[in-house]
DNA sequence: TCACCAAGTTACCTAGAGGAAACCATCATG
DNA sequence: CATGATGGTTTCCTCTAGGTAACTTGGTGA
C-alpha cells in the first residue's frame, strides 16, 4: 500500500470525501438505495435539485461505479438509475456518519451555543 | 426524534457532511488526533494550507466542539490546539470512510476506466 | 400541424470559497 | 534599532460550483 497523500487528487480518501461532501450525491445514493428510479422521478423526489446538477451528479456517480444507468426502449425512452453493489457498501458506510450525526448533534449544538455566547461577551 | 430534513442547514447530517466534505477540516482532525499542536506547527505540517483558511477551519472546528484551543502565556504567546473527546469519536467514524476508500478504490478506478473507454468509443 | 412527454445539453450569470500577500500587536535578542 | 518569532486579520483577486432557463431530439397523439 502506497503512503496515501491526501493532497493528491488520486488519493482514495479525497475521492470518497468528494462524493460524501456532495450534498446531492449523498441524497441520490440514499434515494436509490431504496430502489431504482427514473430521471424525472428523481428530479421531483429531490426538491431543489436542478436538471443540470442532477445530470452531472448521476454521471459522476455512474463513472465511479456507484450507480448504474439503464435506458429502456419504451416510448418515449425511459432511463432507470439503480445503485450498484459497490454503491450499497458506500451507503452503508455513510450511514455510520449519519448515525454519528444523530447521536452527537446535541453535543455539537451545545458547543456552538457556548462558543457563540462566549464570543458575544468579548464583542 | 424529528424527521431530519437534509435540505435544512440545521439537519445534523448536513452539519457533519459539511465538516467531512471539507478537506482541510478532515486533515486537521487527523493530525490533531495524534496529539496537540500549535498554530504555526499545523501550518507547516499541512502543506498547502494558508493561514487564513487554517484560522477559519480551526474556528469552525472549535465552535463545533471538535477541537479545543488553549492559549499559553509564554512569550511570544503560544496557542495549542487539541482534539476533544467528541472530536475523537468523529475521527473514529471518519476512519470507517477512509477504510472504505482504501478497500474499494481499485473497483472505483476500474469503473472509471471502463466508463471513460466506453465514452471514448461513442465520441 | 401543433403540442407534449421523455432525458438531457447548453448558455449565461452570480455568489462564495479559497489562495496570495500584506498588515497587525507583542516581546526578545543581536 | 531592526529583525524574527508568536498567532492571527484583512484585502484583493480569481475560479468554479451551481442556479435559471432556454434549447434539443424523437416519437405519439389530438
Amino acid at each position: 500500500m502506497p503512503a496515501w497523500n491526501p493532497y493528491a487528487s488520486a488519493c482514495p480518501t479525497r475521492l470518497v470525501l468528494d462524493r460524501v461532501g456532495d450534498k446531492w450525491a449523498v441524497l441520490l445514493l440514499g434515494v436509490l438505495a431504496k430502489g431504482p428510479m427514473r430521471f424525472n422521478r428523481l428530479r421531483r423526489e429531490i426538491e431543489g435539485l436542478s436538471q443540470k446538477v442532477l445530470s452531472q451528479t448521476l454521471k459522476s456517480l455512474e463513472r465511479d461505479g456507484l450507480i448504474s444507468r439503464k435506458a429502456i426502449p419504451t416510448v418515449p425512452v425511459t432511463v432507470e438509475y439503480s445503485i450498484t453493489p459497490l454503491g450499497q457498501t458506500l451507503t452503508a458506510t455513510v450511514d455510520a456518519l449519519r448515525i454519528w450525526a444523530e447521536t452527537h448533534i446535541e453535543e455539537v449544538l451545545v458547543a456552538q451555543k457556548q462558543y457563540d455566547e462566549a464570543a458575544a461577551l468579548t464583542a
